[in-house]
DNA sequence: AATGAACCCAACCGCTTCTCC
DNA sequence: TGGAGAAGCGGTTGGGTTCAT
């Protein structure tokens, strides 16, 4: 038996919120506060919405305090330099930056702050990991590179769906997720027609440079770490 | 002008943590 | 101290918008 739903949800309304929904939910919490209870909200405020649902509109989209549109250099600095410390911690970047909620700074660095992380830790890693084959034909981007993790938990992730991600240095050209799902990954050449060679030294720097921490036991906690990155190592070294 | 791809972001989902009894 | 319920959080999804062809 799983847990208790949070809400009726056959009978709460979802999707966008109407100007409507939003100023009753404004106008109650300006005249009573939330109460301390966010479940019991919506039925106090005449709304048919989930308590939750409440709690996100205004945390993320109504409270006076939200500052809206761009976000400046400095911000940007911030969630950087906050990201390589602490990973994926929205809610603890979020409060570095005031007026910033956690859904705004993650869909900021989803949209724009990854691509260009990776950009720049793949360029790190391709000047001294990544070899282009001499086979490599006239169709292909001029330089290839691993697109490296950004983060623990997304190596977590990736590694147990297989996925670490080939891209090439031309971004209209990315490589469709180039599962790297060790022995099925795209041994020879890939769908670009690369081949790959990454060596074995450099899988122990690609896997503990920044951004990685300590991903050994992240990545592969049921087996040695040793083990798992000879598998992968051959996995990637085709020439 | 039409259409498909890419991008953006609000909202949802489900797991974890916290608080209270 | 353990359990239940609420809050917090991060990952993911889906729909609207913009861009490219």
């Amino acid at each position: 038996m799983g847990r208790a739903p949070c809400c009726d949800k056959e009978n709460v309304k979802r999707g966008p919120w109407s100007p409507e929904e939003d100023a009753a939910l404004k106008n109650y919490i300006h005249a009573n506060g939330f109460g301390g209870n966010w479940i019991a909200l919506p039925h106090k405020a005449g709304l048919k919405r989930c308590g939750k649902s409440c709690r996100l509109r205004w945390l993320n989209y109504l409270r006076p305090d939200i500052k809206h549109g761009y976000f400046s250099k400095e911000e940007d600095d911030m969630i950087f330099s906050l990201y390589s410390k602490i990973g994926s911690r929205w809610s603890v970047i979020a409060s570095k930056l005031p007026g910033r909620t956690d859904n705004d700074v993650k869909n900021y660095w989803n949209t724009k702050l990854k691509k260009r992380a990776m950009e720049i830790q793949a360029n790190d890693l391709s000047e001294t990991t990544i070899r282009r084959s001499p086979s490599t034909s006239s169709r292909q981007p001029s330089l290839a590179r691993v697109a490296a993790f950004s983060s623990v938990s997304s190596a977590s992730t990736a590694a147990a769906t297989g996925g670490q991600e080939l891209q090439s240095s031309d971004d209209s050209s990315t490589m469709a997720s180039s599962s790297l799902h060790h022995h099925q990954a795209h041994r020879g050449e890939s769908e670009y027609g690369f081949l790959w060679e990454l060596e074995f030294g450099s899988i122990f720097d690609l896997l503990s440079g920044s951004g990685f921490g300590d991903t050994s036991a992240a990545l592969w906690p049921d087996a040695s770490a040793e083990g798992k990155i000879g598998e992968f190592s051959q996995g990637l070294t085709y020439l």
